[in-house]
DNA sequence: TCGAACTTAACGAACGTTCAGAAAGCCACT
DNA sequence: AGTGGCTTTCTGAACGTTCGTTAAGTTCGA
C-alpha cells in the first residue's frame, strides 16, 4: 500500500476505535489487528502510542475544519446564516458520532494545551459567527454568554440524544436532527421577537 | 478501619481517579495505592474491577439523587422552582467536577443498560420537573424538546466552561455559576414573555 | 476465639516497544 | 525487457513491565 494511504487509513481506524472505547482502552495491537497488520508496523508510521493518539485527534478535527468554514461563508443574510449554522452544526454533532465523541472527550479530558488547540481549530470560527450575529446593543458579557448558550444547547442536545428513549415520554425520534434544528431555530426567533418588543 | 467506612472510602477514591483518567486508565493497583492498601484487599470488598466500576458509578449518582430531590420539593411557585432548579443544577455541574465527568462519561460511553440506570437515578426527576413547568398548551413534542434544551443548555455551559478562556473575548470569569444562572433565567423569561404575546 | 480485614507472593495474560530481517516497490543501467 | 541494488514497508519474535486476579497466611477487633 502507498505510504500516505496507509498512514491515513491507520488514523481513521484508530479514530473509530478511540471514539468508541477511549484512548487507554485501545491497545496498539487492537489498532494493528483492525488494520490487518502487525503492531510493529505501526511504529514505522508513528513514533509511539502517544504520537498516534495526538495525530488521530488532529486528523479528526482537521477533517471537520474545512466543511465548517465553507458553511460559514455560504450564506449572507444574518437570519439565514444562523439557521444554516444551527442546521449544519446539529447535523455534524448528531451525524458523525466519531467526531462528536472526540470533541466531548477533549472538552472533558483535555489539558490547557489541547483545549487551546481545540478552541482554535474547531470552535473559534463558529463562535465568532454566532457572536457576530448577537444583538450588538447588548453588553459584552451578555453577548458572550448568549453565544455559549447557542453552541451549548446544540452540544446538549447531541449529548442527551442517546438518553431520550429512556426518559418519560421520550423516544428516539426526538433526536432527529431536523426536529432539533427546527426547535432551536423557533426558540431563537421567539427570543429575538421578545427582545425587539421589550427594548 | 470499620468495614463500611473502608468500602465508602474506596468508592470515593476510585471515583476521583476514574473521573480524572477514565475507567481503563486506572488500575486496581492505582486505586489500592491511593488508598494506602494492597490491591488484593480490594478483592475482599469488590468482586472484580468491573464490579468496582459499577459500584463507583452507582455511588457517585446516588450521592446526588437526594440533594436533587430535596431541591425539587423545596419551592412551590412555578417560576421560582424553575429558577431554583437552574441555579442548583448549574452549581451541581460546575461545582462538582467528579460528578460532572461521570455524567458526561456515562452519556457518551454508556450502553443501553447504563443509560437506563442513569436516566432513572439522576435525570428523570429533573426532567419531569422542567417538563411539567413547560407551557401546557404546546404539543407534546415541542414540550419534550424544550425540556431537553433546558437541561441541555446547562450541560453545554458546563461542558464549554474550560474552553472559554481560549475563545476570542473570553475569560474564566464567564464560567461563574451565578453569571450562567442569571443568563439562562433571563433568556427563559424572554422566551416566556414572547410566548404569551404571540399566542 | 472466631470472623472480618488485610498482606505477601505469585500466576498467566496483555501491554508498549524494539530490532533483525523478509517482502515489495522503485530506479538506473545493460 | 531484464537485472542488480537501494529504500521503504512490513513481519516474526522477543524484551521487560504492568495488568487483573487468586491462594494462603497474618493481624486484629468484637
Amino acid at each position: 500500500m502507498h505510504p500516505a494511504d496507509t498512514r491515513t487509513a491507520i488514523l481513521e481506524t484508530s479514530a473509530r476505535l478511540y471514539a468508541d472505547l477511549g484512548y487507554s482502552a485501545v491497545s496498539m495491537r487492537d489498532v494493528a489487528s483492525a488494520m490487518g497488520m502487525t503492531p510493529a508496523n505501526l511504529y514505522h508510521h508513528f513514533k509511539n502510542k502517544d504520537d498516534l493518539v495526538r495525530e488521530t485527534v488532529a486528523h479528526v478535527f482537521a477533517e471537520k475544519t474545512e466543511p465548517i468554514a465553507e458553511m460559514l461563508e455560504a450564506e449572507s443574510r444574518d437570519a439565514d446564516r444562523l439557521d444554516l449554522f444551527i442546521d449544519h452544526f446539529v447535523r455534524l454533532l448528531t451525524g458523525d458520532r466519531v467526531f462528536f465523541r472526540f470533541l466531548v472527550r477533549e472538552l472533558v479530558d483535555g489539558d490547557e494545551g489541547r483545549l487551546d488547540d481545540l478552541a482554535h481549530t474547531v470552535l473559534e470560527r463558529p463562535f465568532r459567527l454566532v457572536s457576530g450575529l448577537a444583538d450588538i446593543r447588548q453588553p459584552e458579557e451578555e453577548r458572550f454568554l448568549a453565544t455559549v448558550s447557542m453552541i451549548g444547547v446544540i452540544l446538549g442536545h447531541a449529548l442527551l440524544a442517546p438518553l431520550l428513549p429512556h426518559l418519560p415520554g421520550g423516544h428516539a425520534g426526538f433526536a432527529d436532527p431536523t426536529s432539533i434544528t427546527n426547535h432551536i431555530s423557533a426558540a431563537l426567533r421567539h427570543a429575538a421577537a421578545s427582545d425587539l418588543e421589550t427594548k
